[in-house]
DNA sequence: TTTTCCTCGTTATAGTGTAACATGGCGGCT
DNA sequence: AGCCGCCATGTTACACTATAACGAGGAAAA
């Protein structure tokens, strides 16, 4: 719906409004934004890719904190498990949200070529397969979509 | 649309049955169902529940073939090549294709309690996804959805 | 027969993720 | 103030997942 990710944009507003709007979610929920956790929310908005935690971790190690993947790994947790940031799973990858102010279920657009992605509000559970799990009795909980493929800036750089 | 794998059902028929359309595919398309290879998806067809790797390594390693992890790799990454056989990302573990003979895009209902699977066809590239990705101007190759919950045997099995 | 292609097997190593334990800050309680 | 429990950070050590690179053998094409 809002495919934001392969045009160009204002950069910084952003960062600094998602930033903002975490910050916002955090202070309601009793939830403690602690340097290392928003400085890894920071490096993912810095860039719509897709970063591994060991890549997490390297910039982090650079800047002082904690050298151990433990330390990314939880702060990726952290995001994740409140909706600031989203797992890509055939990447084992993380990238922020773009609507972190929502409970959602998301559906990414990944590009095979520069590694981009975009996210893209999804309806959970609609169609056949909310269909078929009504049908199984199985109750879902949390949906994940990815496709793959080419996103248009790379179409426009090389065939194949 | 067809969630086999949380009712009970004649699984001897589906097992053979599936096996016999993989080899018919496999002759027609001048593909080698190898001793290992048949074995791997004998041995995912054996559980409507997703594999590791590992598992399936070790199950070949005591069964006199290779000990090493290319080995299993290899004869997944072959099923899955051909649309026999599907990667659960979230489980990064691999279950046989239910409907070897047409090509599709997969849904999967990911019990997170006994991680058993359930696939459902999708239509590909449908809804939001579908329109965000047209909108812009991303080229979808391949669509996977993986929902997680609880699958109807456990919601009777336990509360929570 | 020789070449080519593919499969299987190996060794070694890279990449991803967690368990378990110690330290230190901070708020609430007595 | 002093104690306590909670939580976040940091560590070491390890487990799990996956691939690169090389060699042997077999079957089909040249």
């Amino acid at each position: 719906m809002d495919p934001i990710g392969f045009d160009e944009h204002d950069h910084a507003a952003c960062r600094h409004g998602n930033i903002a709007q975490v910050e916002d979610r955090c202070r309601a929920a009793g939830l403690q934004l602690t340097p290392v956790r928003r400085r890894v929310l920071e490096m993912l908005l810095e860039e719509h890719r897709a970063l591994g935690a060991y890549e997490i971790l390297d910039r982090l190690r650079a800047e002082g904190h904690g050298s151990q993947p433990p330390v990314a790994y939880r702060a990726l947790d952290f995001l994740v498990k409140h909706g600031f940031a989203h797992k890509i799973e055939h990447l084992n990858a993380f990238i922020a949200c773009t609507h972190p102010g929502t409970d959602h279920s998301a559906a990414f657009l990944i590009c095979r070529v520069c590694a981009s992605v975009a996210e893209a509000l999804a309806e959970p559970a609609k169609g056949n397969l909310g269909r078929a799990a009504e049908e199984a009795g199985f109750l879902i909980e949390r949906t994940v979509t990815e496709a793959q493929g080419i996103c248009p800036n790379c179409q426009k750089a090389g065939a194949e």
